[in-house]
DNA sequence: CTGAAAGCGCTTACAG
DNA sequence: CTGAAAGCGCTTACAG
């Protein structure tokens, strides 16, 4: 099979704990001879002697893999953040298992429970709303984890959010600014953590404003059907007099949903509708250039999402207390 | 630290072998007392257990993990891949390991050793282009992989990709018998292999309808700079007399440009300009209804793709002959 | 400066 | 029916 230590320790007549000591660049500190650290590097070389990580990893009890969990990767947002994390993973000396929930959130136990039998050192979650709001049990709290972009109701780990509810009553506050009264909220899993968020950022604003909250301009959809069904939710509030003047979408999936409305039903939107979603990418914005968008805070989610967890990781190296779990809230861009 | 075998097995009082045998579900086979293959199984789920999995690896030689590498996971066309490829290893057994080469040679070259060292069972490889079209070395001949969507020139190991020339022609040749004749042919990373398979079947479109290859009328643009130099080249494509009447592009990301461009400068399309390109999605396709779209067979590519590595992997199991290297070519469809 | 040995947590012949 | 033992390929005190 494959060329392991022992292979070149007895090829050059050495013990296997020389040949690990030099090939792990302890040579020099543990006064392995230059000469016989030369051959066993030469040798290696020659061989194209490959560790076995797998070993180190049994060895030592950490595999320098991180696990990642998000609902689905085909989502720009998401596979945005996946790229950004797997960025942040291979500077901080880390590989990524990347798993999709897929918004099945027993599949997202069983990946939880996958991940950690194959021994990721942490892992990432960008959580699933649970059905009975019951914490996840399998995970351990002494685990290094850090939950993102959304929140499990009791969790107690790190997490790293975007200022979901602020970001939310500053856009819509805008649209008002400019005119905007009847604002119409349209929401996408509407019991999801950052959805709520949004939500409520949508009521600040129109409170703060003395606007009546008004259910006819209220729809939420579910992230399974909402192809099929927007366009009769459309239907209805276009329909609504006096007239919608803005719509506020929690995600941008929806501001595709609603170009593909509006061509296929040839229809524009009212004169001076304004229109804002989270998240986003340049060909909404000049599809749409009275469109506001909420720009996630992708690089800075990522990076201090892989900084928490590898802090707790480290923390567990050294054997010392875990840090006091950080619950960050980072600011979207409104642009 | 976590619960092992061996705890169980002290708690019991049985053999680490006993604890093993019935654990992996041979208790019955290797004969042993359903009384003590009860208190093992209650015991394992008292006590929380989960099994190291990489002790088994180690043990066994497999590690039941791939590796996937695609040039840019925040690319649709690879996101859609990867979850794909992600159902499709899953129900294999296999877990995945994705890294992304971002368009860089020696970055792939890297991740093609770091997950060799992580022992992943095998490879699915999206290849980038090769400077000195040398192929790389640091595979081996009998590593289970499969190179997808691009080729290394002297690739001889699996391989699965679209029928890029066939769908080019076709597309083509469409767009001429609906009257087009100075069709402009848009391309990103001319140098790789489905970009020039796709250029010669737009010529061999050409070719048979007797219509000459206009150099005004094609542009090569990188992936690091289209963005910027689209314009340009859109401006002078639209400037040519005889006017274009069509464009064909070989990636959804030029006709995203396009839209853009036309929004930014405000102008249109010539009068009946056909559109077509590879890979896209429901909002180009409602966007631009004009727009031919060359879908690529993103589920049977996963597919194939886990199918041909885990046939590889399992005749090394078995320790029988490596099967014969597949070349298959997938069809795509012309909507 | 170098080696023998134990151990990481499993699995699997082999004995009994 | 069950256990003792070797081994997967590393790393790391510990001796000398």
């Amino acid at each position: 099979m494959a060329v392991s230590i022992k292979d070149i320790a007895e090829k050059l007549n050495v013990s296997t704990a020389t040949v690990s000591l030099t090939l792990s660049g302890q040579g020099d500190l543990r006064k392995v001879s230059k000469e016989t650290q030369q051959r066993v590097l030469a040798c290696a070389r020659e061989l194209r002697y490959q560790p076995n990580v797998l070993a180190r990893s049994l060895n030592k009890g950490y595999s320098e893999n991180l696990g990642l969990i998000v609902t689905d990767i085909t989502d720009s947002f998401f596979s945005q953040l996946a790229n950004q994390i797997e960025l942040e993973a291979e500077r901080a000396g880390y590989t990524l298992m990347i798993c999709c929930s897929h918004n099945d959130y027993r599949r997202e136990e069983r990946m939880i429970g996958l991940l950690q039998q194959k021994r990721v050192d942490g892992l990432l979650i960008a959580p699933l709303q649970r059905p009975d709001d019951v914490p996840y049990q399998n995970l351990a709290d002494d685990f290094p984890a850090v939950a993102f972009d959304q929140l499990w109701p009791h969790w107690t780990g790190n997490s790293v959010v975007s200022s979901d509810r602020k970001s939310s009553h500053e856009t819509v506050s805008r649209m008002i600014r400019c005119g905007a009264r009847r604002i119409a909220l349209l929401c996408i899993d509407a019991g999801r953590y950052s959805v709520r968020e949004r939500a409520r950022g949508y009521m600040d604003a129109l409170e703060e404003a003395g606007l009546p909250f008004c259910e006819d301009l209220y729809a939420e959809l579910s992230i399974d059907s909402y192809r099929s069904d927007l366009p009769r939710v459309l239907d209805r509030i276009l329909a609504i007099r006096p007239r919608v003047d803005a719509f506020f979408f929690t995600t941008h999936l929806l501001v595709e949903g609603l170009l593909r409305y509006m061509q296929e039903r040839a229809v524009g939107l009212p004169e001076g509708c304004r229109l804002a979603c989270f998240h986003g990418n340049p060909l909404l914005r000049s599809l749409l250039p009275s469109l506001s968008i909420v720009q996630m805070p992708i690089e800075a989610i990522a990076r201090e999402a892989v900084r928490l967890v590898c802090n707790q990781i480290e923390c567990r190296k050294k054997g010392t207390a875990p840090p006091p779990p950080e619950h960050l809230v980072l600011d979207c861009l409104i642009g």
